[in-house]
DNA sequence: TAGTGGTCTAGACCACCTT
DNA sequence: AGGTGGTCTAGACCACTAG
């Protein structure tokens, strides 16, 4: 899809062979260089997993000193964004199985565990979004859109039932047949190029219909966790919105505060 | 070149003296000033609110650069210990409504607006802790506990139910008469000097019982949400363990991740 | 105007990893 | 041995707040 824009970067015109920042009033350096690393990693101009070139490197071509580098950098490791390992370098941060669990999963055993989902598709439809759909992914009236319904167990015990609606501009290759695996954002990732930066849930108590009680082996109107997420990248486009609900009998969702 | 740090640390020396420090293999500079600073807001040497000296001012004192300093006060304003205000100074963050409502209070309404809770107390109660609570506060056998059960109120809707349990050795002259305020985690502040520095909760979907159900104006047996939290100081010692059961027909709770 | 935190630079040395 | 990020220092200037 998008190319290395390596070869791309000096057509000629432009502005040269590199964006030299300089101060501009109101808004830091650091933040000019953030900007331009962050618009890189849209572009996939760095791959996920891949190095940045080091500090000194960086600040050569941007005409600022280290330090400053260092700080937006610093500033986008807090955000997931990168990875930093000393002596190594600085990498593009990607979706490993841990960083899946520790990140985006937030169901636990009640001995403190985390445990990784086993899925079963139960459907993949093509439709149009329905409003909601629409308010939720920010979508235009007729959008299409990619309907998954699963179930997930823990520890061999179904406890989530999920539907999840993608845009279907973002995934044109996906289809029925080629059934997503369980890491679906490090699909995201790995096929589309789509990276998913961070995540809103809000949390709701609801009953349990009849379908969901006979998958969850739970009485129908027994209490489910509802779990409603919408992903977005890095530049605050909706990547999927996913409404989870779950048997909280053996397991609970955390967070922290403050 | 590096000040050759005179190393001369009296053996004798009071407590009410300076601390020198000095470089300590495997330990940052800046990790010693954060631990300075920590500990003298745990003794509550700079209270809430107050403000610290200058960057400059703690850079002599400790014998380390300004930006050392700055990194170690940086840090904590990461983990809401400080605030900082440009031109004004460093400050002891305080519990202020606002700050417990953004950090302290996750049920928002549909409209995604925060509103303040009113509560009322229906019961105060002074006995032994049970195991369970002696569990979650890290009592010894025999401590005795407060036991506070509130109902809580968004927009004129009961909609909370909450169990409150205190150690009562943290809160020596707290009785069932003198009835706490709303916002609690200040009244830890001003009135003891206990500092509630973050939290971790834990939620699950539950069933209301018959008391509960009545007291929230729903059907026995409906969903609702249970938070589970223990609050901490900022040493690290359970202050508060808060169990909420929230009718989530109209609010929700809400998360961030990544 | 003086004092504070915020930004930026430059250079030194250290700890760690790869070769 | 050479390169990377991590720490630490020193000093300059800017932006904001207060008296």
């Amino acid at each position: 899809m998008v190319e290395k824009a390596k070869a791309s970067r000096k057509p000629g015109g432009r502005k040269g062979k590199t964006p030299r920042l300089k101060r501009v009033p109101g808004k830091p350096l650091y933040a000019q260089v953030e900007e331009v690393i962050r618009q890189r990693l849209i572009d996939n101009y760095w791959k996920p997993g891949e190095a940045l070139p080091s500090e000194f490197e960086l600040a050569r071509e941007l005409s600022v000193s280290q330090g400053t580098v260092r700080k937006a950098l610093n500033d986008m490791v807090a955000e997931n964004l990168l990875e930093r390992r000393q002596g190594r370098g600085t990498f593009v941060s990607e979706y490993t199985e841990r960083r899946a669990l520790f990140l985006y999963f937030n169901l636990i055993g009640r001995d403190g565990q985390r445990t990784m989902p086993l899925s079963r598709i139960l459907a993949c439809e093509d439709r149009q979004a329905t409003e909601r759909e629409r308010d939720r992914l920010q979508l235009k009236p007729g959008s299409e859109v990619i309907a998954l319904h699963r179930i997930r167990s823990l520890d061999s015990t179904p406890t989530i039932v999920e539907r999840l609606t993608l845009p279907r501009e973002l995934f044109p290759a996906l289809d029925g047949d080629a059934k997503p695996p369980e890491n679906l954002y490090r699909f995201y990732q790995g096929e589309y190029g789509i990276t998913v930066a961070k995540a809103a849930e809000s949390v709701q108590a609801v009953a349990a219909d009849p379908l969901e009680a006979q998958l969850l082996g739970v009485m129908p109107g027994a209490p489910l966790l509802e779990i409603d997420r919408v992903a977005v990248t890095i530049d605050d486009r909706p990547v999927e919105w996913r409404v989870s609900r779950c048997n909280t009998e053996n397991y609970t969702y955390v967070a922290e505060r403050g």
